[in-house]
DNA sequence: AACATCGGTTCATATAGTGAACCAATAAGG
DNA sequence: CCTTATTGGTTCACTATATGAACCGATGTT
């Protein structure tokens, strides 16, 4: 890991929960030196990355993001173009949906949307989506690039009992994503939240990140899995022309195929 | 200079005008070696700062500024509260407006506005704005931490014939600007660009930032100037009222004051 | 075919980052 | 009032990490 990365990284520690952090707990969460820390907040300092509150010493995200922000957004719009189509799929499945971005091996929360239709719901505040825990993730590594596989199995850290910590259980879940269309994963992240996503394309006709609902568990049924699959498809859709791109045909076949089993279900008894 | 401010230095070259970047061009521009350069282009990428277009190995801002732009604007607003107000400061002078933010030693660039009235116009492209040849940071220099002035003494690069590049020199401009409670830069920044700017100030009741007209130097006459003046009063105090600050009654008295010159004039001949 | 770009890589060199220990300041506890 | 445990920030011997000239293969021009 190269000093940059470390000093970078620090910033990952800033939420909306926790928009400062001291000295002392910033070494804490990242588990690194003080002086280290303290010499790398300087440098992110001089640059604007982070400030100081003048009060309190405590650091925060500093101006210089904003600017970034605009110009990478002036220039490939992705959030403008998720925005509305997200906020539709919150409110017509009345859980909480998010987009995310894959750029290299990683996936970046793009933007998310809670709907009001419940008071219990997910949140989702990480800025790093892990590609073997997340509907996005596994959404990402049955139709991405295939080196991602590796670069996933190489870090399958597990956050519940239920996570799919060997290679094998990765490959099965990715396989039923590539044979429907649609990521999954159950209470893999969170206990009780279930996820659910479709890929999304740019005008490469590569992947270009995830969109996905996320479930409280004991909300989920068969009805309310249909509704969200009929939402995701509409919202991959929009996402993914006002990227440019256009879904793949392939794509569009496997959902259409997952979408009549549910049919196929109504009819049988 | 340490190694993550050179990596993340690199970030400023990316532009709205040039937002993507190759290899060999970015090396010129931050006169760096190849070699470094692309190991710090490799450090960004990782973290999501940096992302490389896969059909021309061009590379422009990742998708991480988004998030930590997210929580830097919904923890500390500032864009938000001063977008309507420079509007309005852009629409009633016909000219570029633009708000900083003072962030340690340096001026940010928060947002820019232009206005619709004329086709020549200012530009405003510079994330960090010089606090020796810019309005906002001479005013910045007038009202701000005392400390300020060493540093702008360190760095007076000259930009034009106009630009004060010794510090008698800036001390007059700046003691101008504590006399009429405005910025003032006189084609200092660039040929034929006058500007003019009035302090911002947050909660703590310090400075925070500044907020500035760019006129073409063609147009400007005392009308216009007093103009000018008028709507960056009133885009000042409403900045800074959604700032949570209050404007001291020192600098509104600097302003009355400097406002009672044009009518005397007025009434002269 | 010769030359000039481009993005990316190698490896000996030396510069830059590291972290245990140390301050000074503040605040809580007995 | 003295002790103890925080806090943000600093020092300096040690060594890990960044550096850049030279190199590579690919693509494009003359």
């Amino acid at each position: 890991m190269s000093v940059v990365a470390k000093a970078l990284a620090l910033l990952e520690h800033f939420s909306i929960q926790t928009p400062e952090l001291g000295l002392s707990r910033l070494t804490r969460l990242a588990k690194r030196d003080k002086a280290t820390t303290y010499r790398h907040l300087v440098a992110l300092q001089e640059l604007g990355f982070i400030e100081q509150n003048p009060e309190t010493k405590a650091y925060r995200i500093g101006p210089a993001v904003l600017h970034l922000a605009e110009v990478r957004e002036k220039t490939v719009p992705r959030r403008d173009g998720a925005l509305a189509p997200l906020q539709r799929l919150a409110d017509a499945t009345g859980e909480t949906a998010h987009a995310s971005i894959l750029s290299g091996p990683t996936l970046h929360t793009l933007v998310s949307c809670e709907a009001q239709a419940h008071s219990i719901r997910a949140v989702i505040d990480l800025q790093k989506l892990p590609l073997h825990a997340t509907a996005s993730g596994i959404c990402t590594l049955a139709f991405g690039p295939a080196d991602l596989l590796e670069a996933a199995k190489a870090d399958m850290a597990r956050f519940t009992a239920h996570t799919a910590t060997d290679p094998a259980a990765l490959a099965e879940v990715v396989g039923t994503a590539q044979g429907s269309g649609f990521g999954r994963s159950e209470r893999g992240l969170e206990d009780d939240i279930y996820g659910f996503a479709a890929p999304l394309f740019d005008q490469t006709g590569q992947l270009a990140g995830a969109v996905a609902v996320a479930s409280v568990a004991s909300r989920v049924t068969e009805d309310l899995t249909r509704l969200i699959y009929q939402e995701l498809i509409i919202a991959s859709r929009e996402i993914t022309h006002s990227w440019g791109g256009s879904v793949p045909a392939a794509i569009e076949a496997l959902w259409a195929d997952t979408l009549a089993t549910f049919k196929q279900k109504d009819l049988a008894p």
